[in-house]
DNA sequence: GTCTATACTGAGATAGAC
DNA sequence: GTCTATCTCAGTATAGAC
């Protein structure tokens, strides 16, 4: 097996890891398990744990980055990219229900850490918020653009947080349409 | 120093340290320290870490039931009590930008941690899920009272998680403003 | 009820053979 | 590049003196 793979193979896992079960609750015997390689090749690719970390995070953004690409190209107008978005809480249900928000998870386990890599996990939120937000400016609404941006991602937040907690699939699909139906009154209302 | 009085203390250093350091990140050696005893001590109290947790969320649960019973003598109206509890994200707002929202953010981590007491944290979002409902019933909204009370109980949230990584007061002053509004509309149209 | 001393475990991390 | 062996440290938990 290359170096590369093995590195790839060890990214992979922490990040599917961290989001099931924490960053901190994840051993690096957990990882390597995994992977099926010893503790001790761990080391050879990642000199901490911070590292890998710090990795995995750069691994998300641009994987969030490619969803997002395609989203741009998929989508015909902003308001279809925009529900791109919010079904996220749909598709992505079931992992959801078990885990949370990968991202806001992240970011609120790294506060109370106070962790050298908390602006990454921020930094997480602040793609999405950016694209949003570039979105409702091509709605015609730039004057309010991050405000409904921040608006919209902290409803997708509170969501997903609920969904972890309850488990309930109605409420879920109750808050996407009305995301939906919120959005479509923001063509309609430049106020 | 009578027994009663040490446990106590416990209970609230490990309250407030749970809250700003997370559950698995706090150690007894961390609650010792806070509380000023020796970690031998400690076990007479508390014969594991999750005894300590079970009683804290007995403590939170009692407090924020408290809080509660206080709102709903102080608020003349349904409107009123509902307002004290989105006010919440203004009064707490130095300690949600620093740890979250501290019902919200140990949902999360005990849930990735698959912990015993999950349904214990989710008990606390019961807690005001159902006397968010009894509010909405007050106000003439029975056929809908829980979607309006878990609709609430998610804008929170999300708001308490972004206010959490961006630390924007503006943002919280205006969800706010943004959730009172919303609860005007409640009133005019029970559809 | 509170202390000190200590057992035991699992964590992150290093050294060095292959 | 991968392994085994090992170090160090912090964590939970127990025993027993006071």
């Amino acid at each position: 097996m290359s170096s590369k793979a093995t590195r790839d193979h060890i990214i992979e896992a922490a990040d599917r890891l961290f989001y099931q079960q924490g960053f901190e609750h994840t051993s690096f015997s957990d990882i390597a398990e995994d992977v099926q390689i010893s503790r001790g090749n761990f080391y050879y690719h990642f000199k901490t744990k911070d590292d890998i970390l710090e990795t995995v995070i750069e691994a998300r953004l641009s994987d969030r980055q490619v969803m997002l690409d395609q989203w741009e190209r998929d989508g015909q107008t902003p308001e279809d990219r925009i529900r791109s978005f919010i079904h996220i809480l749909i598709n992505n249900r079931a992992d959801i229900e078990k885990y949370g928000c990968p991202i806001g998870t992240l970011a609120a386990e790294l506060a109370k850490l106070d962790h050298a890599s908390q602006g990454g996990a921020t930094g997480l939120f602040t793609l999405f918020r950016h694209w949003l937000r570039q979105q409702f400016i091509q709605m015609g609404r730039s004057a309010d653009a991050d405000e409904l941006a921040m608006h919209l991602l902290a409803r997708s937040q509170g969501v997903a947080a609920l969904a972890n907690s309850f488990k309930d699939e109605k409420f879920i699909r109750r808050e996407v349409e009305d995301m939906c139906d919120w959005l479509k009154t923001c063509t309609q209302n430049p106020s």
